[in-house]
DNA sequence: CGATTTTGACCTGCGC
DNA sequence: GCGCAGGTCAAAATCG
């Protein structure tokens, strides 16, 4: 597998199964859940039919794609969280994915706040809650390390950001002046806006 | 000193 | 109604 010197941010890569970057010794993509907006257009495939609930189509991705290849699915539209008078909240974009890496938070470009941290069910490892600082952005994102396996990191995004990347660095035609961890991060940040392009 | 993180309390939804 | 679990708030602590 080669990259461009100027990665199309198509991220094609994600459908191939047996995708590891030759870059990302310590990060790759495993599983990804992309709950599109009405109507999809992600482009993204559908890896299987999604159970009612994202954690349990997620554990199913995880059993079946040994760890390390892409699953790439998208949950169902009817996931939606309900008001208690029965109203449809809009629940946003949210994407979820799972990556293998050493850290716990990936820089994604994007400013993070972090607002809450919590112990889960099944999961020794405590789960972070951060919004995005920039001001009039309620997009949040969840981080939590897999409870089976702690080397990988669960990462939650939910919402659009409604503005620029505040770090905002382009590719140069020099992929290689960039060091791992820097490309890493523009994978992720690239994937990141084709999966919820800025409104 | 302002921004960010920490952390316990509080709120809400859901199943029983 | 009650208890549990997940999510959020907000005051205090910490950091740069």
């Amino acid at each position: 597998m080669s990259f461009p010197q100027n990665p199309n941010p198509n991220f094609t890569f994600l459908s191939d199964e047996n995708f590891t970057s030759p870059f990302m010794d310590n990060f790759d993509f495993s599983n990804l859940m992309v709950d599109v907006d009405e109507g999809g257009g992600t482009g993204l495939v559908q890896e299987e039919a999604s159970p009612p609930r994202s954690i349990v189509s997620w554990e199913t991705l995880n059993g079946e794609s040994s760890g390390s290849g892409s699953a790439v699915t998208t949950l169902n539209k009817n996931e939606s969280t309900r008001c208690k008078d029965g109203e449809t909240k809009e629940p946003g974009h949210r994407v979820a994915f799972r990556t293998r890496s050493k850290i716990d938070v990936m820089d994604d470009g994007y400013k993070w706040r972090k607002y809450g941290k919590k112990s889960v069910k099944n999961n020794i490892n405590k789960r972070n809650y951060y919004k995005c600082s920039s001001e009039g952005c309620m997009v949040k994102k969840r981080v939590e390390r897999d409870g089976k396996d702690a080397a990988y990191v669960i990462t939650t995004y939910e919402g659009v950001h409604n503005h620029e990347i505040p770090s905002h660095v382009y590719y140069s035609d020099t992929v290689s002046s960039y060091d791992r961890d820097n490309w890493n991060q523009h994978s992720l940040l690239q994937f990141i806006q084709q999966i919820s392009p800025p409104s």
